[in-house]
DNA sequence: AGACAACTACTGCCTAGGCAGTTATATTGC
DNA sequence: GCAATATAACTGCCTAGGCAGTAGTTGTCT
């Protein structure tokens, strides 16, 4: 493969017009919006993520929902323990497997679930995009993606060694 | 102002084709490519960010810093701890207003964020937009912005209650 | 059957950021 | 000049994720 157009070098780098730096920035209040909203149901930015998961059948034990979020196994045992200790999902043993724990949303936490996250998620979402014609947002999308997929050949050639 | 074209519904919003997701996921993934090539230099991938701001003049201080990158002022005084230890930066106690501390690079701070930082990232950015045009560099910059100005607004109207 | 590998959930220990204070210093308003 | 206010750095306490290691369980291979 040739080398690709560069549009950085690191010469003359310059944060303010980089892409990685307007990434961050919109990630990082795209975020906060979302926190600020989730805070009046009680939930946080990031607890959102497994009460959906669950509730789409991509996170029928920790380690499935682990494996579905690419979020780090010791990390979501203690995300459950909080959103357990809120009362929102139940921990049950699995009786084919010992290994295992189930999850399951309590009626609380499927209400969220249901409602409240889908609600939050697409108002900011939304308004972030105001102004956008549907040809940008298919554009958006399809330009995320690409990035994506490049950055994604990148992790398999580094475990493939 | 009229209600903006709604690209998202609550009632089925679906996880994966959402703008929010790819972002989340693009920002990760970015995130996690320079924080391994930063290994190798002793480097986290949070620990450049102010190294570079430090170098460019945007964090003369602690408040300085910590208003530049949008972060807390707490965490930024960890921040500082962790990376003075490592020898890259050292604090001076300002003369002139004795609440201020003064940050400057030490010479291996200086080379870390002179040769290392723009290095890194330059490359991981170039890699990420493998196979992008020109134009195609532009409009994604463009969206980018506009988004952050959408979001930027809605934080001004929060604060101007 | 028994050794071994693989997997599940979980636990320390680390970095990292947000929020609500505290203390020392500087600025202001009277 | 002095009290009120604002600011700088810092400190607990919280959520949150990554990495390495553990115990218990299951599957595999001989």
């Amino acid at each position: 493969m040739a080398t690709p157009k560069k549009f950085y070098s690191a010469k003359n780098y310059k944060l303010e017009d980089s892409i990685g730096y307007l990434l961050r920035m919109l990630t990082q209040q795209v975020s906060r919006e979302v926190e600020k909203r989730m805070a009046e149901h009680g939930l946080t930015d990031a607890q959102w993520k497994p009460l959906l998961f669950i509730r789409q059948g991509r996170g029928e034990t920790a380690a499935d929902l682990a494996r579905s979020t690419c979020i780090d196994t010791g990390a979501v045992t203690r995300m459950l323990d909080r959103i357990e200790d809120k009362g929102l999902i139940q921990r049950v043993r699995s009786e084919q497997d010992r290994r295992v724990v189930n999850l399951a949303l309590t009626d609380e936490g499927r209400q969220l679930a249901d409602k409240v996250v889908p609600d939050v998620l697409a108002g900011v979402l939304n308004e972030t995009l105001a102004g956008f014609s549907t040809a940008e947002y298919e554009q958006f999308k399809s330009l995320l993606q690409r990035a994506l997929q490049n950055i994604g050949k990148l992790e398999d050639e580094g475990s493939a060694s």
